[in-house]
DNA sequence: AAAAATTATGTTATAATATAACACTACTAC
DNA sequence: GTAGTAGTGTTATATTATAACATAATTTTT
């Protein structure tokens, strides 16, 4: 069974929640600070969390960012083929589920004809609601 | 005059210099520690340093590494759009300079038909030098 | 079911990355 | 030569992430 479907621990659980009741994306020590009430009070445990939900492809971390976000991209097969569109001015992030770009980036091969194990795409813009203030 | 033009200051250089003279992407506190010599001594000079020269499209940032590559591409246009392939095992990276990725990735529009004002992309793999051993 | 192996937890301390704030200097531009 | 902008030097601190170690829970093997 693909380890992405394997069942979450208490912790994971915990920060997996916390992380899916935020539209934008949320930073290891706002998490922190937010579950301390369930009775995670260190920075390991929600690191140790945040490596295995990202393991099981149920959240992206934006590098750009050092923040994670949950995937909402049902059956995600892109754990390590991750695309984000990111506001540069309000922050939120949004993963972006194009078929066609996905294979493109996937099937893309180095000058020596290699293909990579994986990517990561971020685009940089005015998300819509931005675009409207 | 586009900015990327505009000469060197004394510390843009010397932390230039340093990460040209590397192969692999360079971490800011190593690059600080390697030019102490030179009267950089805090934090603060080698980040900005590196601001402007990101912003002169001198120097790139490896997202997913917190490092800093020299871009080796001739009067690089891609101070807001990066390609790179970056070997998990040895950290290096190197920036891809494929034109039809390029023109693809830039013409890209979200759902709504809008462009985007850049991106960056990482290929993650292993290197040709780490497939041999 | 007992032993072994793996995964998860709790905790303290510390490492690594990055910026705020302030005083001062150098270099344009008009 | 005054005003604006860019650069420097410095101290302190904020933010992000991991090391290390002890213990507990769960799963696998025998
Ligand atoms: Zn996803
Ligand atoms: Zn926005
Ligand atoms: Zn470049
Ligand atoms: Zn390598």
């Amino acid at each position: 069974m693909d380890s992405k479907n394997k069942s979450l621990s208490k912790n994971q659980q915990i920060v997996l929640d916390f992380i899916q009741r935020n539209k934008k994306p949320v930073k290891a020590y706002s998490i922190l600070s937010s579950v301390q009430k369930k009775g995670i009070n260190a920075p390991p445990q929600v690191y140790r969390a945040l490596d295995k939900l990202i393991e099981k492809g149920k959240v992206h971390k934006v590098e750009s960012q050092n923040s994670f976000v949950a995937c909402k991209i049902l059956n995600c097969e892109t754990r390590h083929a991750t695309i984000f569109s990111i506001c540069y001015k309000c922050d939120s992030a949004s993963e972006i589920n194009d078929t066609k770009l996905f294979n493109y980036l996937s099937e893309f091969k180095d000058s020596g004809g290699a293909k990579f194990d994986g990517y990561n795409l971020e685009f940089f813009g005015t998300c819509n609601s931005c675009k409207k203030n």
